[in-house]
DNA sequence: ATCACTCTATACAGATTAGTATAATGGTGC
DNA sequence: GCACCATTATACTAATCTGTATAGAGTGAT
C-alpha cells in the first residue's frame, strides 16, 4: 500500500488553501510531500486533474462528516435543520479547518467554461440542495427560499472567517440562521 | 490630459475580474489597454501596486455610489438601513457589475501578511463598519450583531452571484436582510 | 539471481512571467 | 528649427512554470 497518492492529495490541499492554487507550483507540492514530479504525474495526469481531485476529496470529506454528525446526533427531521449550523461552526472552528475549496477555487478560476470553475459551481449547488433536502424533510413551506438563504449565510461566514481568522462571524451566522429558520417554520 | 493611467486601471480591473488576478499577466493588460509596459511601470511601480490601486478604486467607487444613493433617496435614518439591500441589488444586477474586488483578492492572496490580503481584509471591515454606522443611526440595539450578519449575507450573495451569474441569490438575500433587520428593530 | 515494478534523481524543453534597458517617435511650446 | 516631454517599440534578463525524458535505486516474488 503506497499512500503516496493520498499524501500528494492532502499536501496539495493544504498548500492550495494556505498559498492559493495558482501560486502553488507542482515542484513545491512534490517537495513538501516528499516525492517527485514523476510520481505526481503518474497519479494525476496534469495539475488541473490534481486540482479537481483535491476539490472532490475535500467536498466529499465535508459532506460525509456533516451527514454523519446529523444522522448520529439527531432524531427528528426538524432537529437536523436546527442543528445544521452548530455542526458547521464545529467544522469551521476546528484546528484542521482549511477552508472550503469550492469557494476559493471559483475565485481563482472565474471563467465559466473552466473545468475547475464548473466543478466548484456544481459543488456549491450540491450543498444548497442538501440544505433543501433538510428543509423539505422538516416540512418547511418555502424550502427553496430558505435553503438559498442558509447557503448564502454559510458562504458568507466561511468567506469572513477566511478573510480574518477567528473573527467570530460564525457565531452571528448561527443566530441569523436560527432567525431565518424560525421565520420559515411558522409560516 | 493623459487618461492613460485611468485606462490601465479600468482595463486591469476588468481583466482581474474575468480572468483572475494571478492569471492576468502584465503583457495582457497593456495589450488590451493599448499601451506598453514602460508606461504601466511608470504609473505603477509594480504589479502589486497596480493590484492595490485597482482594489482601492473599486472599493471607493462602490462606497461612493452606495452613499450617494442612500443620501439622495432616503430621509430618515431607519429608511437607509431598509433600502440598503435594494441598492445592493441594483448594483449587483447592473450590466457593468464586475464583482467585488476584495472578496476575490482575499481568495487569491490567502496569506495574512500579504499586502493585497491586508487591504482586502481592511476593505471588508470598512464595509461592515459602514453598515454598523447605518444600524446605530437607525437606533438598532445590537448594531454590532446585525451589521455582521448583513455583511455576511452581502458577501455570500456576491459570492453566489459570482459562482453562477443570474442565480437570483440577491433576491433571497434581500428578504433575508429584511427579516434580520425587522427582528433586530423590534427588540 | 533475475524479472517486474514502483519510485527517485536529475536534467531538460518550451512557454510564460515580472521587470528593465535602449532607441525611436510624435506632439507642444517657444 | 529646437528642446522638452510622454509614449512607443523592441529586445532582453532572469526567474518560474508545467510537463517530459532518461537512467538508476530499491524491493518483493518466483
Amino acid at each position: 500500500m503506497t499512500g503516496l497518492r493520498e499524501k500528494i492529495l492532502t499536501t496539495a490541499s493544504n498548500l492550495f488553501q494556505t498559498q492559493g492554487i495558482n501560486s502553488t507550483g507542482v515542484d513545491t507540492i512534490v517537495a513538501v510531500a516528499g516525492t517527485t514530479k514523476m510520481t505526481l504525474y503518474k497519479y494525476f495526469g496534469s495539475k488541473e486533474v490534481l486540482i479537481l481531485e483535491v476539490l472532490k476529496q475535500g467536498h466529499q470529506d465535508f459532506q460525509n462528516w456533516l451527514n454523519d454528525k446529523l444522522s448520529n446526533n439527531t432524531k427528528q427531521p426538524s432537529e437536523k435543520l436546527q442543528k445544521l449550523f452548530d455542526y458547521i461552526e464545529e467544522w469551521v472552528t476546528s484546528p484542521d479547518f482549511h477552508g472550503v475549496g469550492f469557494i476559493k477555487a471559483s475565485a481563482e478560476f472565474p471563467q465559466e467554461d473552466n473545468p475547475v470553475h464548473q466543478l466548484s459551481s456544481q459543488q456549491s449547488q450540491q450543498f444548497k440542495q442538501y440544505i433543501h433536502h433538510l428543509a423539505t424533510e422538516a416540512n418547511i413551506k418555502d424550502a427553496e427560499g430558505l435553503s438559498l438563504q442558509l447557503s448564502l449565510i454559510f458562504e458568507g461566514a466561511v468567506q469572513a472567517e477566511q478573510m480574518k481568522r477567528g473573527s467570530g462571524a460564525i457565531k452571528y451566522a448561527k443566530t441569523a440562521a436560527k432567525i431565518l429558520i424560525d421565520g420559515a417554520s411558522t409560516q
